[in-house]
DNA sequence: TATTGTTATACTCTATAACTATA
DNA sequence: TATAGTTATAGAGTATAACAATA
């Protein structure tokens, strides 16, 4: 059987973090929040009063996306808001959140180190770099290397 | 700003693949298909009357999945069924197919090399191999190294 | 009994456009 | 005029369960 994709960077790129976050969420599942959830309640708890289109930003989230996500949140009463001015809101993860924030911590930490013991010891900082170069909107060019 | 986040190889995991299969997206555009049909449409041209549940098996997507994915390639006129059995059939490439394939190929591979660029060439075979450790289906243990 | 393909369905994530109310 | 948040909507992608036909 000839798998044409398995030298592909970009095919083995996606594997990787498509198997790497169900078993993240397979691990949040506990705590009844998705990886998406839980990055934000984390950027929230050490960024309080951040805005929603902060978060966003960071993140790689439409405004439009945030506004169910920042909502479910606060439904759950893991987050509060509150206002800045007229027309945004600062956010602030509850006592709550705070704990829920602690749980998450404790997961993605987990999670973290069995993705590291995967690698072997030599090749991790480069590996970490590398991955880097790819998504950080630092300039490359096209050329061969 | 603080991004507790930035240091996590998870999520650095995650932002590398989004935005480069966002690229490879746009790239494929042109010829009217996303990565995943790229990737079946090249699975099948490398491995004549493969079916369907076997397509599925090598990418990882669900049987259920893959029927509307092959029925719309087969639409488009990309691809042909032949019965192997009452209950399967071998999937081909029509020569309009192999045409799309072609195309593809010079896409991805062009998308490969803009990948590779970015990455130092002193990281390139650790970044490799630590990068398939990462889902690879070998055993590994939690320890920390 | 197990397997191939199918249907139905639902959920997550993402993307765009248009709107409001403020600044 | 630009910005923060919202609404509506659509499209990918993925997941599960159940079914018919066949092996």
């Amino acid at each position: 059987m000839i798998d044409p994709l398995q030298n592909l960077l970009g095919y083995a790129l996606r594997r990787a973090s498509a198997m790497t976050l169900a078993e993240l969420n397979v691990r949040l599942e506990a705590f009844g929040v998705r990886h998406v959830d839980a990055s934000v309640l984390l950027l929230i708890s050490q960024n309080d009063g951040i805005t929603l289109s902060k978060i966003g930003e960071i993140l790689g989230i439409q405004r439009a996306n945030m506004t169910p996500l920042v909502a479910r949140l606060e439904e759950r009463g893991l987050v509060i808001r509150a206002p800045i001015d007229g027309r945004s809101h600062g956010l602030s993860v509850t006592t709550t959140g705070a704990d829920c924030v602690a749980d998450i911590t404790t997961t993605m930490n987990d999670h973290e180190k069995s993705l590291i013991a995967r690698i072997p010891l030599s090749h991790r900082e480069a590996f970490r770099s590398a991955l880097d170069a790819l998504w950080t909107p630092t300039h490359h060019t096209e050329s061969g290397d």
